[in-house]
RNA sequence: GGUCGGGUGGCCGAGUGGCUAGGCAGAGGUUUGCAAAACCUUGUACGGCGGUUCGAAUCCGUUCUCGACCUCCA
C-alpha cells in the first residue's frame, strides 16, 4: 500500500508531511518512565500510543530505531531529594534494587499489555559520562554558569541570542519570570527562576552522586534525555515523543540544551501523546484520582464493576486518537470490551471462510476500497479511531460473508487473501491486539472439547431432544462459554 | 493570571464548508425448535449568541463551560 505521511508536529502545532533525514530510517526517541514506583496507567496509555505508531512505522516499509529511556537518577521532588534515593531509604533498599525492582515491573506490564521493546533502552546512570561532557560543551558555548558546585543552563541568555525559548510550549521568558515559584531549592543560585540545573551538587547524605568537573554531584533531569539520544540517534534525529505533561519544561530544556550544546535542534518532529483521565481529571497518584493496571485486570477497585483484560484496554485506548484525551469509566470499557470481542470472533470466523470465484465481484473491490482507506487514515497522523472504524466494516462483511447474507460468489479467492491480510495486518500487527480470551496454551485442549460437546448437543438437536441440547447450552453459559448456532454450524465463545 | 487544547445524538468517539465514521446501548424486523449470535432497518447530534456563505458541526467574532501545563509527572 502507497501513501505519504503525515503527522502532527507539536513544534509547528501542525500536521506535516513527514520526511526522514535519511530515506529509509527513521530515529525515534520517546522519554521512558522513572523507575521509583509501580507503573500507572497513565504512562501505559503514553507506551502504547507510541507503540501503535512505531508499530505503523515499520509496517510503512520504514528501519525504525526506537530509543526509549529509563531514567532512573537526577529526578527531583519538591524538597530536593532524588526520587530514587527516596524510593531506596523507604524501601531500605540499593537505589540500583529500587531502579531494577521497577524496571521489571515496567517491562513486565509493557510485554501484558503486547508492546514491542525499543531498539535501546538507555539508562540514565549509565550515561553519566556522556552527560557530563554535555554539561562541559553548554559551559563552553557560554549557555550556563557554575554557582557553587552545581552548573545551571543560562535561559535568559540562551532566548536572548537564539530566540528560541518556549517555542515549543508558547512560553514567554517573562511570564516565566513572574509566575514562577520562590520556594525551589537553590533558588538563590540561579540568576533566573527559569534557570534549571544541568548539574547538581549533591548534599553530603545523598545516595546516588558522581565525580565531576564542578562537584560530587548528579545530572539535572533533562539532560539525560538530550545526551542518550544525541548518542544513539544524533545530534538531530526525526521525531521526539513523550507524554503531553512533559512539554514544559522537560521538552523545552532538552531544546535548549541540544541547541546549547551543538547549536542544532535535537529533532525534526515532535509527537505528545494525551492524557489518560478518569471521573475527567488527569490520572494522577497524588490525588488518589488513580487506578492501578492490576485493579483494572482483576475488577478489584470502585471504579469499576468488573475487569477488564489487557487487550480490552488496549483496544479502549485505540478507539481514541493518540492527541485527545481519554476519559476511562466503566461503562466506556464494558462499551469497548463488546466491540472488542465482536473483533475478535470475526478474526476467527475469518480463517474458515473460503472463496469459490477465481473472478474478482463486489466484495473484492470493497475490501480492497476499505483497505486503502484504513491505511490512509493510520498515515494521517496515526488515526486510529477512524482506521478501526475501517476494522468493523470488514468484520460487517466477514459476517456476512460466514451467515450467507453475502454472496461469497461475489468474492475471489485473491480479494479474500487479501482480506485475511488487512485483517491481520491492521489488528495484530499496527494495532497490536491479541486474542487473550482463546490464544494460549490450552485453546487446542478446549478446542477439541468443544467440538466433541458441539457435536453430541447436534445429535440431541437432530433427534429434538431439546432437554439435553439446552441443557448443554446453558451450563456452558454458567461456565461463560457461549454457543451461536449459524447457518454453517454452531460456534462457541469465551463470555469473560 | 499566562500558554495550550476541548465541548458532537442515551454513552464512548472520529470528522472539520455540501457526499452527513465506527463501537456500545435502545426500537422494529429476518433467521432460530426456543434463545443467543449474526444480518437488515431505525437516530430532528454537533455548548449559547451573532456573523461570513447559495450552504457551517466544520470559517470568523463573542460568550459560557471543562481540562492540561506553568512544581515532579506519561
Amino acid at each position: 500500500m502507497k501513501g505519504s505521511l503525515h503527522l502532527y508536529n507539536s513544534l509547528t502545532r501542525r500536521k506535516e508531511e513527514f520526511k526522514p533525514i535519511n530515506e529509509g530510517f527513521i530515529g525515534l526517541y520517546v522519554c521512558g518512565p522513572t523507575v521509583y514506583s509501580d507503573v500507572h496507567l497513565g504512562n501505559c496509555r503514553t507506551f502504547m500510543s507510541f507503540d501503535m505508531i512505531y508499530r505503523f512505522l515499520l509496517k510503512f516499509g520504514y528501519n525504525v530505531r526506537y530509543v526509549r529511556n529509563i531514567t532512573d537518577v537526577g529526578h527531583l521532588l519538591d524538597d530536593g531529594e532524588d526520587r530514587i534515593s527516596k524510593g531506596a531509604r523507604k524501601d531500605k533498599l540499593e537505589p540500583m534494587e529500587v531502579v531494577q525492582k521497577y524496571t521489571n515491573g515496567f517491562h513486565d506490564m509493557m510485554d501484558i499489555f503486547n508492546t514491542l521493546r525499543p531498539s535501546i533502552e538507555p539508562r540514565a546512570t549509565q550515561h553519566i559520562i556522556e552527560q557530563i561532557e554535555m554539561v562541559q560543551d553548554i559551559l563552553d558555548n557560554g549557555y550556563a554558569y557554575v554557582e557553587n558546585g552545581s552548573v545551571y543552563f543560562d535561559t535568559t541568555k540562551f532566548a536572548e541570542e537564539t530566540g528560541k525559548y518556549g517555542k515549543l510550549s508558547g512560553r514567554v521568558i517573562e511570564d516565566l519570570l513572574a509566575e514562577s515559584r520562590d520556594n525551589l531549592k537553590n533558588q538563590s543560585e540561579k540568576k533566573h527562576p527559569s534557570d534549571f540545573a544541568i548539574w547538581m551538587k549533591a548534599a553530603p547524605e545523598h545516595l546516588m552522586k558522581w565525580n565531576s568537573p564542578w562537584s560530587e554531584g548528579f545530572p539535572g533531569w533533562h539532560l539525560e534525555c538530550s545526551a542518550m539520544s544525541t548518542k544513539y540517534l544524533g545530534k538531530t534525529f526525526d521525531i521526539h515523543g513523550g507524554g503531553n505533561d512533559l512539554k514544559f519544561p522537560h521538552h523545552e530544556n532538552e531544546i535548549a540544551q541540544n541547541e546549547g550544546a551543538c547549536g542544532c535542534s535535537p529533532c525534526n518532529y515532535w509527537l505528545h501523546t494525551n492524557m489518560l483521565l478518569m471521573n475527567g481529571k488527569k490520572m494522577s497518584k497524588s490525588d488518589g484520582n488513580t487506578i492501578s493496571p492490576e485493579e483494572l485486570f482483576s475488577g478489584d477497585s470502585p471504579h469499576v464493576s468488573k475487569g477488564y483484560s489487557p487487550m480490552v484496554i488496549r483496544f479502549f485506548m485505540l478507539m481514541a486518537h493518540y492527541r485527545s484525551t481519554v476519559d476511562i469509566s466503566d461503562e466506556a470499557l464494558q462499551a469497548a470490551e463488546k466491540g472488542y470481542k465482536k473483533l475478535m470472533e470475526a478474526g476467527r470466523s475469518l480463517k474458515q471462510l473460503e472463496a469459490h470465484s477465481a473472478e474478482a465481484g463486489k466484495i473484492d473491490e470493497q475490501i480492497n476500497s476499505i483497505s486503502q482507506s484504513a491505511f490512509d487514515d493510520m498515515c494521517d497522523d496515526f488515526n486510529t479511531p477512524k482506521a478501526l472504524s475501517r476494522m468493523f466494516e470488514l468484520v460487517n462483511i466477514i459476517n456476512s460473508l460466514k451467515g450467507g447474507q453475502l454472496d461469497s460468489k461475489e468474492l475471489s479467492s485473491r480479494g479474500l487473501e487479501t482480506l485475511k491480510q488487512t485483517y491481520s495486518s491492521f489488528i495484530y500487527d499496527i494495532f497490536g491486539l491479541k486474542n487473550d480470551l482463546v490464544d494460549n496454551d490450552q485453546s487446542k485442549y478446549l478446542d477439541g472439547l468443544m467440538n466433541l460437546v458441539i457435536d453430541i448437543r447436534q445429535s440431541s438437536r437432530e433427534k429434538k431432544d431439546w432437554d439435553t441440547s439446552d441443557k448443554i447450552r446453558d451450563v456452558l453459559k454458567e461456565l461463560k462459554i457461549q454457543l451461536k448456532d449459524g447457518q454453517s454450524g454452531t460456534d462457541w465463545t469465551i463470555d469473560g
